[in-house]
DNA sequence: TACGTATAGTTGATTTATCAACAGTTGAAC
DNA sequence: GTTCAACTGTTGATAAATCAACTATACGTA
């Protein structure tokens, strides 16, 4: 990484990338009426997929720190979207329910979703994506090793 | 965006591979002796180049919002790296420039930038990175016409 | 020249990431 | 059975992103 041509570097590239899906999944969800943020959204898929998951499992699933998870679910049971009751087996665990109204959440945010997906994949050959997927998870991986 | 399958999804993978590649390279930092985050080095970058630049430009080029910027150069002054100085031609800019010791940190700033970067590209063929940095450019060519 | 608009930078509030310290709980080894 | 180690979750500190409000300065126009 040279200090010239920084501009396409992957680093550079990914950065700028994560930060316009967020600013544009933030935006989509805010003009839907739906009060939550992309980490939010991150943290709820597991959810609807199967509730009553314990804090660090919900780490582990949407690769987040557990202080950033406790933070989350903070924030989403002042939205009164999920409820944390205690593990009755195992008391040091915290299980996250859905609340109702956190059930009924999953349409609308999965739509405004699956509408930024489409637009960031506009014009772009499926085997493109296919190859820019692998090499990205090839990338993680690297990275992940080392440590 | 179904709510299965969202391991694979770019979103997901762009806002992961994100925060591996700041922890590395925050790390190589760390461990070479270099007291800065991956994004005062983001902006550091731009001052090697040409420093006495103004932070509103600063801000265009790192792609960072002139709040974040205001504040990533408090850091980087309290460290003496940089300096603020009055534009004398129009007093609302204020141009920052590089100290002795700012100028210093190019080299081994760089060197941890283009370690990083070899590990994270480690085994991959250059025709998929090229192909992935051409559709992550897409990509938010995409998601920036729609604002 | 005075006023209104635009721009540069700062600051505050909120959300998140990361790291470290801490409290409570469990379980295993002794 | 008691003690120690491991684990879950919380909290504090710091860095950063984002948005909005604010100050100071510059400039165009009337």
């Amino acid at each position: 990484m040279s200090s010239t041509g920084f501009e396409m570097s992957i680093p550079y590239v990914i950065n700028r990338l994560d930060r316009i899906i967020h600013s544009k999944i933030n935006h989509i969800f805010a003009v839907t009426g739906i009060d939550i943020s992309m980490d939010q959204f991150l943290v709820l898929i597991y959810l609807w997929r199967k509730d009553g998951r314990n804090q660090q499992e919900l780490a582990e699933l949407a690769f987040k720190d557990k202080a950033s998870i406790s933070r989350i679910i903070d924030l989403l049971e002042k939205k009164h979207l999920v409820k944390r009751l205690p593990d009755p087996d195992d008391r040091r665990y915290k299980l996250v329910f859905l609340s109702e109204k956190g059930k009924d959440f999953q349409e609308k945010c999965v739509l405004g979703g699956m509408k930024s997906k489409a637009e960031a994949e506009k014009d772009i050959p499926p085997k493109d994506l296919q190859i820019t997927t692998k090499t990205l998870l090839q990338m993680i991986n690297n990275l992940e090793e080392g440590k």
